[in-house]
DNA sequence: GCAGAAATCGAACGGACGTTTAATTTACCG
DNA sequence: CGGTAAATTAAACGTCCGTTCGATTTCTGC
């Protein structure tokens, strides 16, 4: 049952962010008391803790097995990268929800930092040490910083799927397969063009 | 009085989120009693109600302001509309957090929606009209559709205030006029490579 | 200066919440 | 089969929250 309350815990934190829904509702689309969450995590921050803990865990495993992928290096990266980003997306659609919540919560949790925190020194800081090695061999436009340019991959793929949900209908811009297909299409264009060396960079 | 819980609550909701903070503290910030949030605005979701409109309205009309200056059609649009987005940004910090919390927000609050609906048809159509109009006269590459043109732009200055009070620290990017001041330069130089047409793509 | 209206307050009410506890069911094993 | 431990529950408890209400203060117009 364990399983249960953090699936519907996990779903329901996606849906209208975890501080607004109370254990009874969580108990409920598990089908147990309220008083399980006591005995399996104790109290509700440890609940909260263990979904955070979860999906962070999952999110960062999928990021570094794709791009520790021994045929990562050989194509374009960057598309890779995109596509990467764009389907692990997809795949966990309550990560930019995730994201949210992260941002509007209380100052100074100390397990939602060490989180980000892991996310960040694994998965975003092999994606910059990648984009060194690009700018290095040259294949990458000198002189743009590197963090910045991660900053930048991540903000076209992932706020994308923020603002959609709520600007999308009145752009004409519904949200499925389609839709995700011209967002990976039109960033790794931008990408290309706007972070790829060209001839006319080369002097 | 009235201006001085909206205040308080506007703070407050930036600071922790509108759905955690209760009416107690509101009111204390606004060294009132918190029975004047009934009579102000009859309840609880009332003065949610006002502080997002109050806030979408501030945002949207410093927007319009800057997008329809004369002075903007004249110099570099794309320059400008970077620098018009990280002003709006730094200006009202809660705002990136008012996105999100509109991202966690339950399913159909009528009211969030419309806010959301006015700043679209508004500053962004604006925004997509004029990207149009630099594309018709071949100052930007023929071919990309103007909406993710748009939506990258919000990507590129809008989700780095998100991540980066979450990610700053570990990349040694601490979040500061000086860091401000390089998220416009870069944004800057990407859309640049990236939109702006260039003579080999002119045929 | 006073009457009436507007503004503000403190206290209390009812409900929802997280948590605890004691009791009951279920599962395991000798 | 029986007994012990784990799992699960229903009910109750204390607390905090949003709201209401009667009383009190402050403003306003005559």
């Amino acid at each position: 049952m364990r399983e249960r309350l953090l699936e519907a815990a996990t779903e329901l934190a996606a849906a209208q962010g975890f501080e607004t829904c109370g254990l009874r509702e969580i108990a409920a689309r598990a089908h147990v008391s309220p008083a399980m969450v006591a005995y399996y995590f104790g109290d509700r921050d440890g609940l909260g803790e263990a979904i955070y803990r979860r999906a962070f865990e999952r999110v960062s495993e999928r990021v570094r097995t794709l791009i520790e992928a021994p045929e990562f290096a050989r194509r374009d990266g960057l598309d890779e990268l995109v596509q990467i980003y764009v389907a692990a997306m997809t795949a966990d659609p309550w990560l930019p929800k995730l994201v949210a919540g992260e941002i509007l919560a209380h100052g100074a949790s100390p397990l939602r930092s060490r989180l980000a925190q892991d996310l960040v020194r694994g998965p975003m800081m092999a994606m910059i040490r990648w984009l060194e090695e690009e700018q290095r061999q040259g294949r990458l436009r000198p002189g743009i910083d590197v963090r910045w340019m991660a900053i930048s991959i991540s903000s076209l793929c992932v706020f994308p799927f923020m603002i959609l949900p709520i600007v999308g209908g009145e752009l004409g811009l519904s949200f499925g397969p389609d839709s995700t297909e011209d967002l990976v299409t039109h960033a790794q264009d931008f990408l290309a063009h706007g972070f790829r060396a060209r001839s006319e960079d080369l002097k």
